[in-house]
RNA sequence: GCUGCCGUAGCUCAGUGGUAGAGCACCCCCUUGGUAAGGGGGAGGUCGUCAGUUCAAUCCUGACCGGCAGCACCA
């Protein structure tokens, strides 16, 4: 007999191989006609799987969270049998649930458009109506590989082919149509329901490799009611306005254009914004024990070369190659690292100067492919908040998690709380030998797990040099952005000939850490923009406040407001145009502009102004001198303001 | 880089095998109006670039450039 837990705590006994079902149904059949699949343990499986073990167990209906990923799962299936319906021929691979949906990537000569979309939801629909049982089978490897060859699935045969040895091939029917499948699935295909909807198409590599074929893939998602599909697609439309694109239009602070693709020109208000993080920067590393410098932006190729740079990234690297044969190829710099180990071999160092903290707002080239461009989030060319730290191989541990917590300080001063910390450690493509790998992953570690902070493993992402700790943020429609890092490298100190003496009078390579906080100041700041969805806080704001006129018997006095306003050290410009103020309130609200400072001819007479802050419909009427202070004290950075606290 | 889609005024977009339109923005005039668009007038585009087809191309075809989504890449 096997011994069932359920959810009551209620505990009874049943014969071996009994189902899901059956039990269900022995409860209540409205219970058996409700329950979509089962939890045992915890771990969802088909309800018409018969019970081997004891078990905690738990009936999922259609409605339970857990249940979302069968609906996706199911509607991938659904979706892969309305394709090949509609175009016989079309070869299936896989289809996956991932957030937010699920997609299935087919191969076809034709790829699929967001026209046949329309078709495709119409049979889906059909299919769905049928109603028809998933039906599992495990069958014998061989047989699988002959049925899926026999129907032309070269790509199911590859699947069954990666499957290890000690798991089952399992096939889900869905009617007449089936796919190999891990499972599990709800009862049947009308448990889909019709709140599912196919959103986009893209290529896609046959299993991530981009020498393989191309694949069709189709996106959609899929929710247990309508109603969670349209504020879902709702909330996609809003996401979509918080596009750091948009948003830096319509606050003016950068463009692009054709002619320099993948490189910003910086407006006015996006480089104030720029040098107010650089400043930032600047005070939290300065005030940590860094130097800052400044390395060339040409560099001759040599050093690359010795670097290892030129080894793995020479066809991204912007190379200015020689008009004469005698001259030298140069390199425009796409890393700061060489440059401050030049800067660091140059003078004789001691052990007694260790750690060496160097740091550099480095603006770096690097020729990405054009595909991966995207805004301010991927670029050409860009601005790390860069340092090197050179120390002993018994410091690392110190100053990783110094790093560590340094960037998460200033993360929380601009209200990222929840930043994901991944782990990256040997990629396949790297220099140096195992022996120092284990030790620099070692030390990493060592540091990540007493910072105690929650963090994931990125198998193989490591630099080249050294493993690396990612600081990740998240845009506003849900893509992962590297933003901070910190790396452990015991390589390249070595191949570039660095050197200090040890207090033995021993030459001993240092290591060294690459740190970088924002990571990419244009990066982060498009970041920055999505995350505020452009509601900068006030020391942030490029444009902190607008004095607006209500009519032009009001100007002289504008200008002593702005006059005051700028002696306070705010950034502010006037209004006095010839247009209403209704006009002017909505103009600088679009721009995002977070103080509106309101005068017209009872605050002139009043010395007084009228505060209408971004997003509130409200004003409030204050002297002039408070309102400045206040306003001022507000624009304080966030550091600043600390540090004034405890002098 | 790969697959698909897209490229018309500063922005958002309409349109046609016979060399182009709207709204907003811009300039001028009227309006001095209390918290998200007052009214009138004007200027502005070699329809991404280069070829080809055609009597004729912004429109059809091709290549290239750029953008968007996804994939691949990301020191």
């Amino acid at each position: 007999m096997v011994a069932l837990t359920f959810p009551d705590g209620a505990r009874r006994e049943y014969p071996p191989h009994t189902t899901g079902f059956d039990i269900a149904k022995g409860i209540s059949p409205s219970l058996a006609k409700r329950t979509v699949a089962m939890a045992l343990d915890g771990m969802l499986a088909d309800l018409n799987d018969p019970i081997e073990r004891d078990a905690k167990i738990e009936f999922l209906t259609r409605d339970d969270p857990r249940a979302l990923e069968l609906i996706r799962h199911d509607a991938a299936h659904v979706l892969a049998e309305a394709v090949q319906t509609l175009w016989p021929g079309t070869q299936v691979t896989i289809g996956p649930v991932i957030d937010n949906g699920f997609y299935y990537d087919f191969f076809r000569n034709e790829p699929f458009t967001t026209e046949d979309f329309g078709a495709i939801e119409k049979k889906m629909r059909e299919i769905i109506a049928r109603d028809r049982p998933f039906t599992k089978e495990v069958w014998s490897r061989d047989q699988a590989k002959k049925v899926f060859r026999d129907k032309g699935e070269a790509f199911k045969v590859e699947l069954v082919d990666a499957i290890p040895e000690d798991q089952q091939i399992k096939i889900y029917k869905q009617g007449d149509w089936f796919d190999l499948c891990r499972g599990p699935h709800m009862t049947s295909t009308g448990k889909v329901g019709n709140a599912f909807k196919l959103m986009k198409t893209a290529g896609a590599y046959w299993r991530g490799d981009s020498s393989r074929e191309m694949l069709s893939r189709i996106y959609g998602t899929a929710f247990a009611k309508q109603d969670e599909l349209d504020a879902y697609l709702k909330q996609i439309e809003e996401a979509e306005k918080r596009d750091h694109r948009k948003l830096g239009r319509e606050m003016d602070l950068f463009h692009f254009q054709e002619e320099a693709p993948g490189s910003v020109f910086w407006h006015p208000k996006g480089w104030t914004l720029f040098q107010t993080l650089e400043n930032y920067i600047r005070r939290r590393q300065q005030a940590a024990g860094y130097a800052e410098v400044n390395a060339p932006q040409l560099i001759d190729s040599s050093l690359w070369v010795a670097s290892g740079h030129m080894a793995t990234f020479r066809d991204v690297m912007f190379l200015i190659e020689p008009k004469e044969e005698d001259e030298r190829t140069y390199v425009v710099k796409p890393m700061n690292c060489p440059g401050h180990v030049q800067i660091f071999k140059n003078g004789l160092k001691s052990y007694r100067d260790l750690p060496l903290k160097i740091a550099e707002f480095g603006k770096v080239h690097r020729n990405e492919p054009s595909g991966s461009l995207h805004g301010l989030l991927r670029v050409r060319a860009f601005t790390q908040d860069d340092a090197h730290i050179f120390i002993t191989e018994r410091q690392i541990a110190e100053e990783v998690l110094k790093v560590n917590d340094l960037i998460l300080s200033i993360y929380a001063d601009f209200g990222f709380d929840d930043v994901h910390i991944k782990f990256s450690d040997r990629p396949d493509k790297r220099i140096g030998d195992d022996a120092v790998w284990d030790k620099a992953e070692a030390a990493l570690m060592a540091a990540l797990q007493t910072s105690g902070r929650p963090w994931t493993l990125n198998k193989g992402e490591g630099a080249f040099y050294g493993p690396k700790l990612e600081y990740v943020l998240r845009d506003a429609i849900g893509r992962d952005w590297q933003c901070g890092t910190v790396q452990v490298d015991l390589n390249m100190p070595g191949r570039l000939g660095a050197f200090y003496i040890d207090e033995h009078s021993n030459k001993v390579t240092p290591v060294m850490l690459h740190r970088a906080m924002f990571g990419s100041l244009e990066r982060f700041i498009g970041n920055l923009i999505e995350h505020y969805a452009g509601h900068l806080p006030l020391w942030l704001s490029p444009l902190q406040a607008v004095v607006a006129t209500i009519t032009s018997d009001a100007d002289d006095y504008a200008r002593e407001v702005i006059a005051a306003a700028r002696r306070t050290e705010l950034r502010v410009e006037g209004d006095l145009r010839n247009e209403k103020i209704n006009y002017k309130v909505r103009e600088h609200s679009l721009a995002k502009v977070p103080v509106l400072l309101v005068v017209g001819k009872k605050e002139a007479a009043e010395h007084t102004v009228s505060i209408r802050r971004l997003g509130s419909e409200r004003q409030q009427t204050m002297p002039l001198d408070a309102a400045l202070d206040a306003l001022s004290q507000e624009a304080v950075p966030p550091d600043v303001a600390r540090m004034k606290k405890a002098a």
